[in-house]
Formats: structure tokens, sequence, C-alpha cells
DNA sequence: CTTCGTGCAAAATGTTTGCATAAGC
DNA sequence: GCTTATGCAAACATTTTGCACGAAG
């Protein structure tokens, strides 16, 4: 666990981030959430932790994270912005309409395609990111 | 000019909507507009041609059309909603990050791809929509 | 001890809504 | 005429910001 703290330290100060309680918090936070939370929601977890964190720090972690690439910022339809710790291998998102739920799907043929089509183009991918809203089919 | 003013009028009515003039207008723009202008954007060059038109009714006009499905809304990251007159060919959209320029992507193979991922697990897709975000290749 | 981060409250942004009036059919 | 749509202004939700204080290095 203390093996944890310094590893979040050592990851904040490697991205020229003081390592403060409230960046580790929110940090540990993401890091043990399976879902996908937005800044309300990690707000409230990150208060139930440590009750001096305010929503404006929320926010403005969450900024420097991203900017530093530990964290991914997601953008829903018709949602506020969610976030995912940085994953390793690219995944796209696909959302069940009925339920809500997000399952993250990851499939290099997709990802080999969307490259070549870019580059056909005249482009190099920065981000990319595709949601895909589905229902359980039936039967 | 009439024969396109009474399309308006009848793919509203077939919408269950009344072909008012405000909305005939909003959707002659947004027929007319290459780009994927936004609400604020909608409502500038709503006003050019009929300054009787509100924010608000843009707003409410667009969550109608979009849910009868003669437009689309798109979300794109740190961005408001911007909109597109439904398209008959299924595409995704690049951003140029530097110059701001959408560019619309038709790729079969990722569409395909994408419903056969979905398939295996258990879905179906309703919508989907990639965002990628791209730069110039130098050279 | 200097710089950077934080809490708080206020502001800014994008979007929605209540209500009385106006327009569509 | 009856119903739906509109304009206006106020409300809302989310995110950003100014400022004085506190903590990190």
């Amino acid at each position: 666990m203390s093996a944890e703290i310094n590893d979040l330290t050592q990851a904040l100060r490697d991205a020229g981030l003081r390592a403060t309680q409230q960046r580790m918090t929110l940090l540990s936070v993401l890091m043990n959430s399976a879902d996908h939370p937005n800044a309300d929601e990690l707000f409230v977890r990150t208060r139930a932790i440590d009750d001096s964190v305010s929503l404006a720090t929320v926010y403005r972690t969450l900024s420097a994270l991203e900017e530093a690439g530990l964290i991914r910022r997601l953008s829903f339809e018709n949602e506020s912005a969610r976030y995912e710790i940085t994953p390793t291998a690219d995944h796209d998102h696909l959302v069940d309409i009925d339920t809500g739920e997000v399952i993250e799907l990851a499939n290099e043929e997709i990802n080999h395609l969307r490259e070549e089509l870019a580059r056909r183009m005249g482009y190099e991918i920065v981000s990319h990111h595709t949601m895909i809203r589905a229902r359980k089919s039936q039967k």
C-alpha cells in the first residue's frame, strides 16, 4: 500500500506535478473504479476518503492529469465528461442504451483500418474515440 | 425554390411536426451548411434570414428534428453539440486539430467490423460515432 | 521561502423550461 | 377554435476562474 503511494507520487512527479494529497486520492479513486465516472461522481468518491477535496480541485486535477497523459477524458452524447486511467491498449466503448452500462471494446483490425484510412487522407492520428450505442440482441 | 419549400413542409409533416417558418428556415440553413455547425452558429445563420428566430427555438427545433431523425447530433470533445443533416451513408469524422476542420470518413470495412464486433458481444448497434483527432502528416 | 495547489464563492458556458402570446392547421 | 410552437427571461447543470490562504519541495 505504501508502495502504491510511492508509485502515485512518482507518477505525479514525473508529470511535473506536485504530489498533493488531493491528487493522490483522486488518482487512486480512479484506479480503483471499474466504471467511467464523471467529475461529480469522482468528487463524491474522493470526498468519502478525504473530505477536504473540493469540486474545483477535482476539475483542476482532472485537467492536469489529462494533460499529463495519466488519464483520458471521454465524451459521450448528452452527458458530462467521464474519465478513465489511460488504457495501455487502445479500445473503444459500447454503451448499452437500456442499462447505461459501458463496455470496453478492443479490436486491432479496426485500429489498423482507422490508421490506414487517416494515412490515405494525409493525416496522422493523434487520438480517436468510438462510441457505439447498442441494445442487447433478442433471443 | 418553392419545390424545396414543399419538400421541407412535407418532411416536417411526415415527422408529425408543424411546418413553421422557424423550422423551415433552420432546416434549410442546415441543408446548405457544408460544415457541422453548433446551436449558436445555427442561431446566427438562421437569424440572418429570419430575425424572429430565438435561441430557445433553435434548441427546441434541433431536439425535435433529431428525435424525428431528420438531423444528427454530434458530440465532439470539449465542444458544444454540432449537427448535420442525417447522412444517407454511415460515416465518421476526422477533426484536424490544428485547423478545426471536420472531414467526413466513409469506410464500409470499418462499419462491418464494428457490427460484427457488437454482434459477437450479443449487441445490436443502434447508433455509433467515431471521432478521430488528427494532424496533417509531415512531408 | 518560493512556487504551486487549494477552497470558496462568483462567473461563465451551454442548454432547458415556465409562461403568456402567436401561429399552424 | 383547438393545439402546438414561439419568444422572452429565468433556471439549470457543468465547468472555469479570481483571490487569499495553505502546503509541497
